[in-house]
DNA sequence: GGCTTTATGTAACTTAAGGCACAGAGTTTT
DNA sequence: AAAACTCTGTGCCTTAAGTTACATAAAGCC
């Protein structure tokens, strides 16, 4: 991402040990990181940015990589009509690949990022980007393994709006929500949903009140209850044939 | 892709030379291919395949790489009400993006690539691919680049389902397709064309014809001509809004 | 408490997309 | 040429999704 609003000035980082805690969340990238590896992480600098900053838009040109270390970035695209999709959403232990589109084949992509929560990222240079590509093969592991794992998220993305029903769509989404949360209530509007799924609040509104009159969840003004994860799931499985 | 079908006994190449002549199509790679990228390629093998082979399915590993030199494998995902969608197309000069899943994840992943038309490629094991990835910079480069340009045409997949109109996401098909082969003809049943854009052949039937009462094509069984490339651009900026 | 803003619920209507059924045209096979 | 098959066109109906237009409810602010 390119760094259009940094909220502190970037610090330098010194030790190994601090930067090991830093990236607790990337286990895949730190636990056989080799020496080329770690001294791109050095070069790196930490910064920090305010919830709901833009950190790329439309064509925006972005000359560094960022590994997130705290917070999360939000990737989405926009249409004319004002609706919105998520594209996936960037994490601690996790890098924007469209950063690497930019870096590799020097594209700018028109699509946007934004982060969600207060966010702090180690920012890579171009050139320290190409050098550890080049010198570190864990380095290199961990960038093709997140390539590709984005890719099949977004083949996951394709084919549920080519092929699955709105309800069934958000019946996973919660489902998944649920998972990582652990049951925890969820705290999203239904107009965020609307815009995480490509669609409107109404319909959002509609489809989630039915899921309650199933008592699969339990609304409340700006947070949804999981009721019974076991007839959600139901929901979700039969693909809404079935009322 | 993995290898369920081959039609001819592998071959080994020998010269440097005949292996120009086959990757003619992968400029990218070849313009600045160094010894590494060379090695691999000298112990890859040429393989053939029929039209209309698969070369993976549904959850099938595939353990090796495929660099395609001649025709085209198609690479879709099918619904349980018998419906598909093309997610992308290997070309001459292009791989096969989920191999890369598999080999770098050790993941298969539930999607199918089958020949359109009789097909040659470049096979190469899953450890002269590590070793290139290692020791070559171009290869290297060549990956990540195919890698996130099909990651951009994945996100273009996304947006036009989530956003666009059918009629709009036909035409845009159109234009590429007449772009591609400079106004020739498209060869191309109404039902292949639903099943390229994950869609029914009556919806498709239906909207050509619109556009051949438009003036911007002529249909003929099995075959698409363009009739006015301005009109039918016209139909795809509009956005079908206007009739 | 009253005022404002934000979030939700919903009925009524419109439109896009899909499914069904079948007719007819064009190709291939026998 | 007759039969079989494939492909296209289309009317009719259903369903999914989106839109409009309000009503109501909850939270924040003065």
């Amino acid at each position: 991402m390119s760094v259009p609003a940094m909220q502190t000035p970037a610090s330098e980082l010194t030790s190994n040990s601090e930067l090991k805690a830093l990236l607790a969340n990337y286990p895949d990238l730190i636990e056989d990181a080799d020496a080329a590896c770690w001294d791109m992480l050095q070069q790196a600098r930490l910064m920090s940015f305010d919830a709901n900053t833009v950190l790329f838009h439309e064509a925006m040109e972005c000359k560094h990589l960022m590994l997130i270390v705290e917070g999360s970035v939000r990737v989405f695209k926009d249409s004319d009509e004002g609706r919105e999709v998520t594209l996936y959403r960037v994490e601690p232990g996790q890098l924007c690949v469209h950063n690497l589109n930019n870096l590799v084949n020097g594209l700018a992509y028109p699509i946007m990022a934004q982060t969600e929560t207060f966010m702090r990222g180690l920012v890579i240079t171009r050139h320290s980007f190409h050098q550890a590509l080049n010198n570190s093969v864990s380095f290199r592991n961990y960038v093709l393994r997140t390539l590709t794992e984005r890719l099949s998220h977004m083949v996951n993305l394709v084919t549920g709006f080519a092929f699955d029903r709105l309800d069934l769509r958000i019946a996973c989404w919660l489902n998944t929500q649920f998972e990582k949360g652990c049951g925890k209530p969820i705290s999203i509007t239904h107009n965020e949903l609307a815009q995480e799924l490509g669609t409107t609040r109404e319909m959002v509104s509609r489809i989630l009140k039915d899921f309650e009159r199933k008592r699969c969840i339990q609304l409340a003004r700006g947070r949804i209850y999981l009721r019974c994860r076991h007839t959600l799931r139901l929901v979700s499985e039969g693909k809404g044939k079935s009322n």
